[in-house]
DNA sequence: TATGAATGAGACTTCATTCAT
DNA sequence: GATGAATGAAGTCTCATTCAT
């Protein structure tokens, strides 16, 4: 007997959102029509709208669809053993190792909640935000002196994120993997008084 | 000083620019519609045609006009005296007071560069471009042992650009160029071996 | 015979082509808007563009449609035998019977060649210009003595249309075919020495 | 003392009513803007509307200015002696001059009538009309046995006008004066029993 | 008289969405 | 579930015309 706890993600289903995610990060939200989305995805626009109930809706669940198995990982990390050091690391690299796995839908995910396309609500815990919420305990447990931790904490979000978008846009050679040794590195020079 | 060798931008042309610039950054430029745009410079939907060729054209201008003094001022900085220390200072200081008196103007200028919108050439050195070549320049001279200058470059960029997002996303309170002494000092760290 | 290779031509899409036609001899191209092609064909304005890429393209669609079984049957009553001027009285005949049967088609075709609107390329084989060649080769088999061909094929060519334009002015009573006999008597009183 | 019996007719005006001119026989009344018009007589946009109440006026004003004398000459030629073919003969060289002098005022005056934009009065005695009614009243002197006169009047016009229309479209060698000739000899022989 | 900035009605076109098949 | 023709609201842009200078 199977229940369904989740949607059946049919096959159609799956085309569409694997079209739309590629079309939205190439050419942004606005811009995909969902001709574009039909045709990439090849199937009739009508169908469209017996798997999602809107275009908007469509570009929503897209981002549940990643940001769920990430939000679930994140409480995982937070709750581990070891120094917050240690766990920040586990973080970095998994992070990082979404990214290797799938360039596209990370970029979507970072960037769905910055556009003002997004209808969520102002307090939904985006990655960004959870990545952020992280680094701030991180940097008030290590009990820092001089430097105030709502900066601090910007300041490591941003050497964590950064080379991601160097990559993005060419300026640096993935993956990005390889990379979270010196990145932590980096972290640590910073936290250290 | 500022010479103008431009139009003398017409009072009708500022009131659309200003409007414009205003509305695509809350809502970003395709979800701004040039009726939104009229309204807003209390101007008929028309006039914007006579002053810019299409809304894209719009879009554009108001990227250059923001983009090049920014431009300028970086040459500027680049050929000045002093150690690469002291000029990437420098740098930072006018960067964080740009973002201060005018927040809106550079959140646009910062992500014109990425949205699908941008029609510029790939090569077109913007922002995020002039401050990464001469956070480059800076690594190369530094001599670092161990770090990757590619890598590090993008570090030294997000430590730089984050702390300015934070505060767009309410996560920090402005202004920005006070914190400026305490990032120059995460950016030693970083560089120090 | 006419052999239908192309598109079934929907139901819409002849409602759209059937409309337009009418009112583009009406009014002209320019002076007819979407609107009153989608009033008078009773669908939405927006389902023109599911059949044609344009206004434009929809005009020109339309001149097609009359041009091609027209350019074909010229063909065939070139290359069918008899005398110069029994082929001649053949096409002639042949043309008037297409105006009376569908004068504003006809109208349109003749008309749409010379109207700025006309994007056809310069040396497109359009039903004057397939006339006049016919009408160019048939004076000179003719071995005329003392009439300048080029002129002499003009005049025919004159002799031949006036009098559709006559019709269409409401300067003279239709039907057009039973006038072909007259016609092609003052054609051999021109042609005679 | 100078009497004004038409409008002074300025260097403005004259400078409006030329560019116009050129233009509408380019591009046809419709396509041509305010702006193109001004544009080629260097002069403001506004400033068309200090001579002319509307594009439609002077559309109609530029044809007025032309059918005129036009018209005038047609009354005179009427009036004067001869035999009917004498007096034909005239009217054809004056109107063959008038195309050699100003080919594009000639196409012009011929075409606005059968536009969709004329306003004119349906019973305006156009050029058209002119040479028409003029034709079939020869053609009732001349008595012809068998042959409808109407449709001989027709057929006569295309033989006067279509040559006009073969230098226009390029097929024919210009000047048309030189023509005349010929031409007459093409009438003499439809009307030869 | 001439200017040219501004207007606003309306043109062409796009596109998310619906619905009968 | 899938289709694809049709919709109609809305968007960008044009242009004849007006009016203060």
């Amino acid at each position: 007997m199977i229940t369904h706890i989740e949607k059946p993600a049919s096959k159609t289903r799956q085309r569409i959102t694997n079209a739309a995610l590629e079309l939205f990060v190439a050419q942004g939200i606005a811009a995909t029509t969902t001709r574009d989305i039909a045709a990439a995805a090849d199937i009739a626009e009508g169908t469209i709208y017996r798997h999602f109930e809107s275009k908007e809706a469509l570009a929503q669940e897209i981002f549940m669809e990643g940001y769920m198995p990430f939000a679930k990982a994140l409480v995982t990390f937070e709750q581990s053993g070891g120094t917050v050091a240690e766990r920040l690391a586990r973080v970095v690299e998994y992070f990082y190792g979404l990214f290797d796995t799938d360039q596209t839908r990370w970029v979507y995910l970072m960037t769905y909640q910055t556009g003002p396309q997004s209808k969520l609500p102002d307090d939904t815990p985006t990655p960004h935000r959870l990545l952020l919420k992280m680094l701030t305990e991180s940097v008030k447990k290590g009990e820092m002196k001089g430097l105030e931790p709502k900066l601090t904490a910007q300041i490591l979000l941003g050497i964590i994120l950064q080379p991601a978008d160097g990559i993005v846009y060419g300026q640096l050679q993935g993956p990005l993997s390889p990379r979270a040794g010196e990145v932590m590195q980096a972290i640590g020079k910073v936290l250290t008084p």
